[in-house]
RNA sequence: GGGCGAGUAGCUCAAUUGGAUAGAGCACCGACCUUCUAAGUCGGUGGUUACAGGUUCGAGCCCUGUCUCGCCCA
C-alpha cells in the first residue's frame, strides 16, 4: 500500500514540476522520515531543484507546499529543516485502504531461473551449503506467484557436478580404502539404506581420509595422484565400472541432500548434471559459436601460446603486435577444457541460446510437483528449462572471477540482453568462530586463535554438518516446547519444535547481508530471543491467539472497520497508526529486496514488524477493551499485523506454529 | 605482485544506495508475570563510523593516499 501511495505521489510531483518549472527529473525520491512526528513521507526534492533553479531550497519548498497538499490522501504538508517537504497522510483513509489489502502488484512475465545448492555429491552438506540453499530458496519464494502477488514464472534448479574431481575422490576411496568393487558397493549402499545410516556422513569421513591418503606415503604420491586423474578421466568418458560406482554413490548422496533440504522446506524443479553436459557435447556447440564470433582465439605467443583464450571484461582493445597475457584460458594447450568453458556452454543453454536441450527424466515426486533430472534420452512429455529471461546463480564470492568471465562471454558473443539479466547472487562464506572450531575438536594454532573466524574444509573433514545442526536446532526448540506445553500431545509438540528450530535456522542465515562473512557459532544460531526467527514467530502466534480467544475471524475484523470513521482514534494513538504504516510497507520492502537481490532486507523487516506488534500487544489489552469502536480498531490492527507477518515469514520459508 | 571485498557501541550486525539527532540484537545495570502466554515489554550505560586529506547545501556511504584483515588469481 505504501508503494501505491508513493507511485501516485511521484507521478503528481512530476507533472507539477513540469507545469511550474518546465523540468523533468529522472526520479523523485520519497523517503521515510526518521520519526513519525515528521509525517509518513519526506521529499528532499527541493534540494535537488536548488542547484538547477539557483534558489534557496526552503523557498522552492514553499512554492510546492500548497500544490502538494491538494493531492488526495495527503492531510498536510510541512516544511522542515533546510527544505524537506514532509507529508502527512490521511490516517483513516489510508487505514481503510490497507485493511482492504490494496497493494502494488509485484511480478511480471519472463521465466526466472534460480540456481542454488549445487553441492558436490560426494559428502554431507555443511553450514556453508545451508546458507546457499536458504538464500536461493528464499529468493525463489520472493519471485514466485502466491496468494499475495502474481509474481514471475520461476524454475529452481540444483546443478549436480557428478563427474568432477570430488566425486572421483570418493570413488578412489571406495576402491582403495574400502576395497570394494561395483557389486560390493551396491550391497554397501543397500545395507546403509536398510539400517538408516546416513551415506553422506560415511562419505564425509571417507573423503577426509582419501584426501590425506594421496600424500600419506611420499613414495606413492605420484602413483596415487595419477590414479586419481585416471579415475576422473573414466568418469568423464562414462560407460565403465568406475562411472557406475560414481553413479551409485553420487545418486545416493544426492538423495540424502534432497532429504536434508526438504527438512528446511526447500524443493527443486530440475537437477541438470555435468555428465549430460559432457555427453550431449554442449561444449563443442558452444566452442564453435565462440570461435565463429571471434570470442575464442588461439594464442600464438607469450606464456599462453598454444592455448585457446578469451579476453577479460574491460580489457583494452588488442593491436596487431600485442599479446594479452592476462587473457583467460578456456582450452589448455593439452586440449582439455577449463571449468569456465563448460560453464559458458551451460549458460548459453539456460538462455535457450545453445540450440540444444537436455533429455528430461523424473527424479523425485514432491507432494505438488515433480523434480526432473537431465538424461541423454528422456521421457515425454517434459518441461524445458532452457528458456530463461533472467537467471540468478547463488554461488559464493570465491567464484566472482569465473562468474564474471561467463557473463563476459555472453556479452562478447553479442547476447547483451542476456548478460544484463545474468545475476551472480554472490555471498560471503560461512566460517567457524575459533571457539566453535575448538569445540568440534579442531586443534588451533596460536595464529588461529587470534583470527575472527576459521574456514571450514571438506578435505580435512572439518565443519558443521547440515543435518547435525538441524537436529540440534529442533532439539533445543523441543526442550522448550516440552517445558511450556506439557499438555500437548507428542505429534503437536514435534511439529511446533520443527517449525521453531527450522525458523530459527533460516532466519539466522538470512539476517546477515550477503557480503558479510558469517562466523558461525552454535550459541548465536541457537538463540531464540531478540532478533531471531522465533521472536517473529512468537508475535504471529500471539496475534493468532487473540482471535482464537475472541472467537473472531481476522478477515472479519478487517472488514468490520470498513465504514468506521477512525480519525479520532488514530490521532489519539500514534503507535497504532505507526504499526499500520509499517504493515503497509510490505510490498515496497519486497520490491526493494528483489531489486537488491537481498533477502536480509525482508528478514530485517519481519523483525521490525514483529517488534512493533509486540509493543502494541503490550500497550493495549484488546480483549478487555470496553469501548466497542476502539476494540474494533485494535482487533483490525492485530489482524493486519498478523496478515503481513505471516506473508513475510512465508517468503523467508518460516512457518508460524500453532502455539509457542 | 594483480583483482575483489571488508574495517561502524564490549560482542554480532543494520543504516531505504549522498539526507534530518548513526540504529537494532546480545551482554551488563534497573523495573514489569492474578493480564490476549515473560520465547515478551519499558528504562539506563555504551560511538572521533580504521587513519589523513578532498569533493558539496549535506559524507559511515563518493574521490585520493595510508594501515589492517579476508578471499580469488599467478
Amino acid at each position: 500500500m505504501y508503494r501505491t501511495l508513493q507511485q501516485d505521489i511521484q507521478a503528481r510531483i512530476q507533472t507539477l514540476l513540469y507545469e511550474r518549472y518546465d523540468m523533468q527529473l529522472p526520479s523523485v525520491a520519497i523517503e521515510l522520515p526518521p520519526k513519525i512526528e515528521f509525517g509518513e513521507m519526506a521529499l528532499p526534492v527541493a534540494f535537488e531543484l536548488a542547484k538547477r533553479l539557483k534558489k534557496a531550497p526552503r523557498a522552492i519548498a514553499q512554492e510546492l507546499q500548497s500544490a502538494l497538499a491538494e493531492i488526495p490522501g495527503i492531510a498536510s504538508v510541512e516544511i522542515a529543516g533546510a527544505g524537506y517537504l514532509n507529508l502527512k497522510l490521511d490516517r483513516s483513509a489510508t487505514v481503510h485502504r490497507i485493511a482492504k489489502d490494496e497493494h502494488a502488484s509485484v511480478g511480471g512475465d519472463g521465466f526466472q531461473l534460480v540456481e542454488h545448492t549445487s553441492i558436490n555429491p560426494n559428502k554431507a552438506a555443511h553450514v556453508g551449503h545451508l546458507r546457499n540453499a536458504i538464500l536461493g530458496d528464499t529468493f525463489a519464494r520472493m519471485l514466485r506467484k502466491d496468494e499475495f502477488k502474481p509474481g514471475y514464472p520461476v524454475g529452481v534448479q540444483n546443478y549436480i557436478d557428478n563427474t568432477g574431481v570430488q566425486v572421483a575422490d570418493i570413488v578412489v576411496a571406495v576402491r582403495e580404502l574400502k576395497r570394494m568393487n561395483l557389486y560390493q558397493t551396491r550391497e554397501w549402499l543397500t545395507e546403509m539404506l536398510e539400517s538408516n545410516v546416513r551415506l553422506d556422513y560415511a562419505c564425509w569421513d571417507l573423503y577426509a581420509e582419501i584426501s590425506q591418503w594421496y600424500e600419506a606415503d611420499p613414495s606413492q604420491t605420484a602413483a596415487r595422484k595419477q590414479l586419481r586423474l585416471n579415475t576422473l578421466h573414466e568418469l568423464e568418458v562414462g560407460e565403465n565400472e568406475t562411472a557406475e560406482i560414481a553413479e551409485l554413490v553420487s545418486i545416493g548422496i544426492l538423495r540424502r541432500h534432497l532429504q536434508t533440504m526438504q527438512r528446511l522446506g526447500i524443493e527443486y524443479d530440475f537437477l541438470p548434471r555435468e555428465s549430460e553436459i559432457l555427453h550431449l557435447q554442449f561444449w563443442e556447440t558452444a566452442r564453435r559459436l565462440m570461435v565463429e564470433r571471434g570470442v575464442l582465439y588461439l594464442e600464438t605467443a607469450g606464456k599462453n601460446a598454444g592455448a585457446w583464450v578469451m579476453r577479460r571484461a574491460g580489457a583494452e582493445p588488442l593491436t596487431e603486435s600485442t599479446v594479452d597475457e592476462d587473457a583467460k584460458i578456456i582450452i589448455r594447450s593439452n586440449g582439455t577444457v577449463t571449468y569456465v568453458g563448460k560453464d559458458i556452454a551451460y549458460h548459453l543453454w539456460k538462455f535457450g541460446l545453445l540450440g540444444k536441450d537436455f533429455g528430461y527424466t523424473k527424479f523425485h515426486e514432491y507432494p505438488d510437483h515433480v523434480c526432473w533430472t537431465s538424461a541423454l534420452t528422456g521421457e515425454d512429455p517434459h518441461p524445458s528449462f532452457a528458456q530463461a529471461s533472467a537467471i540468478y546463480n547463488v554461488i559464493d564470492s570465491r567464484q566472482d572471477d569465473p562468474q564474471t568471465q561467463v557473463k563476459e562471454a555472453l556479452r562478447a558473443l553479442g547476447f547483451t540482453a542476456e548478460a544484463e539479466h545474468y545475476v551472480h547472487l554472490n555471498y560471503a562464506m560461512v566460517a567457524l568462530t575459533p571457539r566453535c572450531a575448538a569445540d568440534l575438536g579442531y586443534k588451533l594454532s596460536d595464529e588461529d586463535k587470534e583470527r575472527s573466524y576459521i574456514e571450514v574444509s571438506g578435505r580435512k573433514g572439518f565443519g558443521v554438518k547440515a543435518d547435525d545442526l538441524i537436529d540440534r536446532m529442533i532439539g533445543a526448540a523441543r526442550a522448550e516446547v516440552d517445558a511450556r506445553h506439557p499438555e500437548l500431545d507428542e505429534s503437536e509438540r514435534a511439529d511446533i519444535a520443527d517449525a521453531i528450530g527450522i525458523g530459527a535456522l533460516r532466519f539466522f542465515m538470512l539476517r546477515f547481508t550477503r557480503n558479510t562473512v558469517i562466523a558461525f557459532d552454535f550459541r548465536d544460531a541457537l538463540a531464540f530471543d531478540g532478533e531471531t526467527g522465533p521472536y517473529a514467530q512468537y508475535a504471529a502466534v500471539r496475534a493468532a491467539n487473540i482471535f482464537h480467544k475472541a472467537g473472531v475471524d481476522p478477515a472479519a475484523a478487517l472488514k468490520a472497520i470498513e465504514n468506521a470513521d477512525l480519525t479520532a482514534l488514530l490521532a489519539a494513538d500514534t503507535d497504532i497508526w505507526e504499526l499500520w504504516l509499517i504493515a503497509s510497507r510490505l510490498s515496497s520492502v519486497l520490491e526493494q529486496a528483489i531489486a537488491a537481490a537481498e533477502p536480509a532486507i525482508l528478514a530485517k523487516y519481519a523483525f521490525t514488524l514483529a517488534q512493533s506488534f509486540n509493543n502494541f500487544y503490550h500497550r493495549h489489552h484488546i480483549l478487555k477493551e470496553q469501548d466497542p469502536e476502539r476494540k474494533m480498531l485494535l482487533l483490525a490492527t492485530a489482524a493486519v499485523a498478523r496478515r503481513e507477518l505471516v506473508r513475510v515469514l512465508g517468503w523467508l520459508g518460516i512457518r508460524v506454529p500453532a502455539a509457542m
